[in-house]
RNA sequence: GGUCCCUUCGUCUAGGGGUUAGGACGCAAGAUUUUCAUUCUUGAAACAGGGGUUCGAUUCCCCUAGGGACUGCCA
């Protein structure tokens, strides 16, 4: 197929671990290139010096590479729209911001810092908020309220000033949301956003957003709902530059609720409900750790599908799917329009089928590495036949251990509740049987066991049922696991026979 | 507070002017099983409320309520 012209990026600011709502929107952003065989376009933001995290670059790049969306043009991978960071395109961003200036839609600003914040505290006092806006601007120190020898006064002295958009009085706003339909804004309940700083000499993000987006030739802009009232600014920001033809299509997509409580996903939610909100491991500079679903043992196509789902569906019933089936079936239209409930329950479910859609040999070489560390040593066949027989009621691989250590150590204890029910009225004396009847066995496979064993059983008028259970105390320590003749299979003679050897000089008789 | 967005089972959602309102997670019960699971079957569980429009509204419109986002020289 040829190579369309749909072009989306996904930008995010390097301030941190992306967290799965970010993932979401890069997987969404992801699905509709591959989908229109468009171009997916990683820019880094990083036009916020004061919030700048060292590693968060490359923590997103990994990210991305371990889920499989594959970048098509960014830092790593080149293009011929580059230079895809933010900071390495500084000197581009001034020009843009004079244009605005020239054409009277935008102005200086000289107000510090500290001013606005004692202005905003006033206006807090008395329980209004202020706005530096369409009203507040006519009384503030600008361009707009100084002589024109003033702001040149000022600009050339070097002091530090920034350049605000000047949104204009009283216009409606209708954006085009694919999301949502149509969106109107009044501009007089708007303000007036810094686009640049003298400062440090960077953009605001609005001012390189749209520059970018501009220069990046972007045709849809797919971000979370966090952004829609931007839209309204970014929209007069294109009429402003001229660029009205040649304006992204936008979709804002749904935001990512708490599993429970109020309010949007956050960090310190997944460290409350135990589940990862970030894709991998990472600690902060202060050393802080965060799970990862990679390091919970979630499988990347999990994580993709279920988010995928997670604020759109296909309509189907259908919902497994691999990434190159998500891409197929993905579309805008729907993607739905409220926030969705993270469910740590369903996300392990999501895991669980991705699990038991592996194979035993797949999953034995998963499973491989977490025996070793415990230093347990096996092969690979042995353990695709053990893994194989517990894989359906398990959500991780790391859970493996749990229902299968009894296929390398011996119990180290005894269920209680079993031994009672069990261990009584004659049954240790019939293990001894038992084990001399094992001691026997040529053919050590679960078939002619069983029958042998069943013989025996009824021969001495023992029940069935209570001797199985009181074997498998013996064996497994416990009222649990596979079918009771393969893990003897497995566990072979002699292993066999000197749990009940071991269990009948534990336990009382 | 202001602006904007949203509202179907507890959760993710399908549906859409006339349906027994469907599926999934989770939960419960039963069946199967030598145990625990699995599996299978079944069950409980929803159209936020009030007005319109209409022969008919969960579906369209309005209001209310609730939820969410934004409200920085952050993104």
């Amino acid at each position: 197929m040829i190579s369309s012209n749909i072009r989306v990026r996904f930008a995010p600011s390097p301030t941190g671990p992306l967290h799965i709502g970010g993932v979401r929107t890069a997987l969404f952003n992801y699905l509709f290139a591959k989908k229109h065989n468009g171009k997916f376009i990683l820019r880094i933001e990083d036009t916020d010096s004061t919030r700048f995290v060292p590693c968060a670059e490359e923590y997103i790049n990994k990210s991305l590479q371990w889920l499989g969306l594959t970048v098509d043009e960014g830092v790593m991978e080149g293009g011929p729209f580059g230079p895809y960071k933010q900071s390495e395109r500084k000197e581009i961003y001034l020009k843009y911001a004079n244009m605005l200036l020239e054409r009277g839609w935008a102005y200086y600003a000289f107000d510090t810092p500290e001013e606005l914040d004692a202005l905003r505290s006033t206006y807090e006092a008395e329980n209004k908020t202020f706005a530096y806006d369409i009203f507040s601007r006519k009384n503030l120190v600008n361009s707009l309220t100084l002589s024109e020898e003033e702001t040149k006064q000022r600009i050339i002295s070097g002091k530090p000033y920034v350049i605000r958009f000047k949104m204009p009085e009283n216009v409606e706003v209708t954006a085009n949301d694919l999301v949502r339909g149509s969106v109107t804004f009044n501009t007089n309940t708007l303000d007036d956003k810094v686009l640049y700083k003298s400062a440090d000499g960077l953009p605001t993000y609005h001012l390189a957003n749209i520059v970018d987006d501009h220069l990046m030739e972007i045709t849809h802009v797919i971000r979370g709902e966090e952004w829609l009232p931007s839209l309204p600014l970014h929209v007069m920001l294109y009429k402003a530059f001229g660029w009205e033809n040649t304006m992204p299509k936008f979709a804002h997509l749904p935001l990512i609720l708490k599993p429970s409580g109020k309010g949007k996903l956050s960090k310190r939610d997944g460290d409350k409900d135990g589940f990862p909100v970030f894709p991998l491991e990472y600690t902060s500079p202060e050393g802080e750790v965060s799970s990862g679903y990679r390091e919970s043992g979630y499988f990347p196509e999990a994580v993709n599908n279920l988010l995928a789902l997670l604020g759109w569906n296909p309509g189907t019933e259908q919902e497994i799917f691999s990434l190159e089936e998500l891409a197929e079936l993905f579309t805008i239209e729907r993607v739905n329009k409220s926030g969705a409930r993270f469910d740590p329950e369903k996300a392990k479910w999501f895991n669980h089928q991705y699990l038991i859609r592996k194979n035993e040999s797949q999953l034995a070489e998963l499973y491989m590495p977490i025996l070793r560390e415990k230093g347990i040593q096996t092969n690979c066949e042995t353990l695709a036949a053990i893994v194989v027989l517990v894989k359906e009621r398990v959500n991780f691989v790391s859970e493996f251990w749990e229902q299968t250590k009894f296929f390398f150590v011996a119990p180290a204890e005894y269920d209680e509740k079993v031994v009672q029910k069990r261990w009584k009225d004659g049954v240790p004396s019939f293990m001894q049987e038992l084990a001399a009847m094992f001691r026997k066995q040529d053919n050590w496979t679960a078939t002619p066991l069983k029958e042998a064993a069943s013989e025996l059983i009824a021969t001495n008028n023992q029940n069935f049922g209570n001797i199985m259970n009181a074997l498998r105390l013996v064996l497994v320590g416990g009222s649990f696991g596979p079918d009771l003749f393969t893990i003897i299979e497995l566990l072979g003679k002699d292993e066999t026979i000197n749990r009940i050897n071991l269990a009948l000089n534990t336990l009382p008789s």
